[in-house]
DNA sequence: GGTAAAGTGTAACACTTGTTACGAGGGCGT
DNA sequence: ACGCCCTCGTAACAAGTGTTACACTTTACC
């Protein structure tokens, strides 16, 4: 199909090659927004490649807290940690924010197909290896660095924040905080008001010399 | 070399398989207690085997303060998710706690050997896996649990804590917090204060019914 | 246009953790 | 035995964040 043929995984790939893969066990699931795709807990059988829409991850703590971990855009695949670790139950929870659709690709299959395309493999690899990147800086966000910092990282990466109760979500902390915080940020001239073309209100960090 | 099979990694391969790995090119160091092995910002490009020793990870913070993600016992792979990524710097420093020995195997070598035995592909992406299982569940721990939680975690792990400095240190926290938090658990009745049997004081969990 | 809902800023207070300081106990060499 | 050093417990205070509450604005919808 084309929508595979978007994905860096195979865009190295010929249709026939992809045909060969699609012989083998698979689904093409469709989703609207709001629905539950992976239950926390669920164990890891197929390759799951996010081809169209918007997803949520969460990680639930005990005491009913919860933190919004990452939204992720198609074309990604989802949880490839978890496809060939020993203990392959997903930790998150992985919701729709968007209508969208899921490949489901048998994991055997997946493998032999890597066996024999090394640059899948290598492509593959990459994935893994930007995930494994991109928790440890979300662990060194965590452990370093105090809100202010964590606020200023998030706005220099998302450029602007245009709404505090989601931002707050996303950061894994209250909103009043996430407030109090930009109150200061603003009063240290380290991050300004300002007003959007649509006529709605931003904030963003001040240009640094 | 004998050191090499005892990796899980490798411990699927016969001798003949070592040895042609062994023709690329690939070197072993030695290292003494406290030599740096990598320093964070290194780019990584060979596969790392702890054969020997100990070593320690840290993640550096801009403000000085520093925390100790883990401590590993040979045989590891050292950063297996960095070798491939597509920026493959290595965001921790990676010391010798003990006296040690690291083997260094040229990449493209290890993966022509690993799309040619598939076995060894599997053991790689399951250490790759297991990685990003174990930064998941540091996440968790950072982002969802207060201190108390995040001590009986530790203390269940590792069975007893017979050193607060360290142990505090290994969680990101200051002695005398963990202190508190311990006299706290033990006055909840949920650790108790136990002698080893060389008469070395130590923190136990309690059994719960 | 009016009303309800959602998003926002702000303040007061509680709770958790870091910081600093001090004293008690144990190991170890002289 | 003495002193030194290290680890530990404890207390008082400071700093950061969560919680709750309330008033204000904007948005959505009828």
């Amino acid at each position: 199909m084309e929508e595979l043929k978007t994905f860096p995984l195979f865009n190295t790939c010929t249709d026939e090659e992809l045909q060969e893969l699609l012989q083998s066990p698979h689904r093409r699931e469709e989703y609207v927004a709001g629905d539950l795709v992976v239950n926390a807990g669920t164990p890891c059988r197929s390759l799951m490649l996010l081809a169209q829409g918007t997803v949520e991850t969460r990680m639930g703590g005990a005491n009913g807290r919860e933190v919004v971990i990452e939204q992720m855009r198609s074309p990604t695949v989802l949880a490839p940690a978890f496809l060939f670790a020993e203990d392959n139950t997903i930790p998150v929870e992985v919701s729709m924010r968007t209508d969208g659709v899921v490949w489901y690709i048998n994991r055997e299959a997946f493998f032999n197909f890597m066996t024999q395309h090394p640059h899948v493999l290598r492509a593959f690899l990459q994935t893994l290896s930007a995930r494994s990147r991109f928790l440890s800086g979300k662990v060194k966000g965590f452990a370093v660095k105090g809100l202010r910092d964590r606020v200023l990282d998030h706005i220099r990466k998302h450029d602007t924040i245009t709404n505090v109760s989601e931002t707050a979500e996303q950061l894994g902390v209250a909103r009043p905080s996430l407030s109090r915080v930009l109150a200061e940020l603003q009063a240290d001239g380290l991050v300004e008001r300002i007003n959007l073309s649509n006529n709605v209100k931003a904030y963003r960090a001040v240009i640094q010399k």
